[in-house]
DNA sequence: GTTAGCATGTAAGGAGTTACATGATTTT
DNA sequence: AAAATCATGTAACTCCTTACATGCTAAC
């Protein structure tokens, strides 16, 4: 459990938790969640839906006619109880798989839900993940005399800082956790 | 032809254009390359260097008993006189294929290699590339009232400033490049 | 009346990972 | 003698995309 790539169905099951909605409405809200480039296909989100229903995790309420005239078929989805229970466990995973490029920003989208000392170890974790890639790339840079062309050298140039960029915000984020954090007042 | 996926085979053949190299070698340097953050898996590896292999763009040296002793049987790739040209036309191609994330790091690692007019299309493009992506997510932020909780501001402030310093960072390129070019000199 | 956006899906395929399998060489 | 690193590969699987297929509704 905790696959890898759950990182589309947390992100589906976050959605749901803030209200019900269908297909359509959640591509769009997901494209901007997941910050991909390209947009999210039905060929993904559908089947995902599927599976996240076979798993008892949402229900599909088929005759939803929304406010005003009648639209078109539209299936509205919602959490269950055991979908609420899933996700609120998956917050609360703040192990390597947080850490990933693709699953850290789903996570942290969801930090208003997530206790703090999750939050710490997860921005934690995934600082240390950036220093060790830094470093090596740091490393590698050195003792390869190779490819030391111009280009190549600004490639690399422009990639260290932005990782650099990356780690000192995720400190300001750390540091602003350990005094009170952001804004979010969700522990009594 | 120039499938999505090619930035890979690209990539490859432009580093065995540099010189030969056997595989564990290429992975090292694909690495950093490619600058994903994960590695390169042998599992996608040798396929692909059996796939150019196929396409006659590379062949395998088997014996390659390297300097000094003999080590352990290592299969030394070089290029062909295909593969030379099949790289070369792949290097002229500056439609939006060269503008995704994925290949633009990769046409750009060999820039040196590029002509000047191929160098300022493809930065061009990658920069109205990430300026409708820009306004996308600028517009898709003003109308959505959802999900306003203080972390997700955050991390839409934080995904915006990054793509604008990204765009900067293009700008810059091409003013240099339309001045005279970084330091290449490869044009008569 | 036609274009653009809303809405739901399926089938085939691409690009990559993980886990497995094997063994030589170098360093500690 | 053990551990790390060098070196090559395969099979099964995952996640996602592209292309297809269908039809409603609103705006110009």
């Amino acid at each position: 459990m905790a696959r890898r790539g759950a990182a589309l169905e947390v992100a589906v099951l976050g959605l749901l938790h803030d209200a019900p909605m269908h297909g359509y409405e959640l591509r769009k809200q997901l494209n901007v969640l997941l910050g991909w480039g390209r947009v999210l296909s039905y060929g993904t989100l559908y089947p995902c839906l599927k599976a996240l229903g076979a798993a008892g995790y949402i229900v599909a309420d088929e005759s939803a006619a929304p406010e005003g005239r009648s639209r078109r078929t539209r299936i509205v989805y919602r959490l269950t109880a055991e979908g609420k229970e899933h996700f609120a466990q998956s917050l609360e995973e703040s192990g390597p798989s947080a850490w990933d490029d693709e699953s850290f920003g789903v996570r942290f989208a969801f930090f208003a839900r997530t206790d703090r000392a999750s939050r710490v170890r997860i921005l934690e974790g995934r600082r240390s993940r950036l220093e060790e890639r830094l470093d090596t790339v740091r490393r590698s840079a050195q003792r390869g005399r190779e490819r030391a062309d111009a280009y190549t050298a600004e490639l690399q140039r422009h990639g260290l800082e932005s990782v650099e960029r990356e780690i000192s915000w995720l400190t300001d984020l750390i540091d602003r956790e350990r005094s009170g954090g952001i804004t979010n007042d969700d522990e009594k």
